[in-house]
DNA sequence: ATGGTTGAAGGTCAA
């Protein structure tokens, strides 16, 4: 048995920010890191820099411009091709076993789906919750294997994840059709969610503030958008009491609007 | 109902 500590963090442009990154891996030394909105294409990611932290072992699933996903990590990882989420030719997903018999991580960038909560208004929220129907389908076939999922989920499922529950009913990342949607298919596939396991269901927890706010905290107008799952039966590894949102990271010069969220666990 | 900011792009669009 040996702990292993992940975190994950939609980094917005890994290239603009890979000195956040290092400064982060330095500070709260990850063995397992994963990142949304890397916004670049596979040979533009800085590996090198990646190397020098101490996470040599990528796993890229680029595209030029927007999203983009990658896992980096201290141990060698095997690649894998499931699950598929996106029904366009995004990169939202990366995937990969730790080791030859460690866990399977899935690093997730669930789409944002646009303004308007309604599917035949709006085709990006008719790929959000397409995307959510792929994810129930995989995870309930699935429920008796072991995963750790990770990434922008893009849904704050409760109403403590929301700085205000009722302001923000109908405003796309807490209405109720996702935040539903996202508590059956975590359900279904037997998958546990760490924050809420670490945190009573009164708190507010968040891990993402908008940039549209001359100051993040002086109202604190946060959502919890970034999640780490676990499957029931590898949950009871986690060292619940690591769990911790880097909520200062977010008062960092040229900060991502998302901040890291970390777990330790026995693998 | 609208606007506020950011990043990649070098158009606006996505978030």
């Amino acid at each position: 048995m040996k702990k292993i500590k992940i975190a994950t963090w939609n980094i917005n442009s890994v290239r603009l920010r890979a000195g956040s990154v290092a400064e982060f891996v330095k500070l709260a030394q990850p063995d397992i890191l994963c990142l949304q909105e890397i916004k670049c294409r596979n040979e533009e990611f800085p590996s090198n820099a990646f190397i020098q932290m101490g996470l040599p072992h990528l796993v890229i699933r680029g595209q030029k411009g927007w999203h983009g996903v990658a896992i980096a990590s201290k141990f060698p990882l095997q690649e894998l091709t499931e699950p598929q989420f996106c029904m366009h030719e995004h990169a939202r997903v990366a995937a990969a076993q730790i080791g030859d018999n460690g866990p399977i991580i899935h690093n997730l960038y669930v789409p944002a789906g646009g303004d308007i909560p309604n599917a035949e208004e709006n085709e990006k929220f008719a790929h959000k919750l397409d995307f959510l129907g792929k994810m129930e389908s995989f995870y309930s076939a699935n429920k008796h294997k072991n995963h750790i999922v990770v990434g922008d989920l893009n849904i704050a499922p409760h109403e403590h994840d929301v700085w205000s529950h009722r302001a923000l009913l109908d405003v796309v990342s807490h209405t109720p059709i996702e935040t539903e949607l996202l508590e059956v298919l975590r359900k279904g596939g037997n998958l546990i969610d760490i924050a809420r396991a670490a945190h009573t269901m009164d708190e507010k927890l968040f891990s993402w503030w908008s940039y549209r706010s001359a100051d993040w905290t002086a109202n604190n107008r946060g959502r919890r958008l970034d999640h780490i799952w676990l499957s029931e039966k590898i949950a009871p590894t986690a060292d619940l009491a690591s769990f911790t949102i880097h909520r200062e990271t977010r008062s960092w010069e040229k900060p991502s609007d998302h901040v890291p969220v970390s777990l330790e666990i026995e693998v």
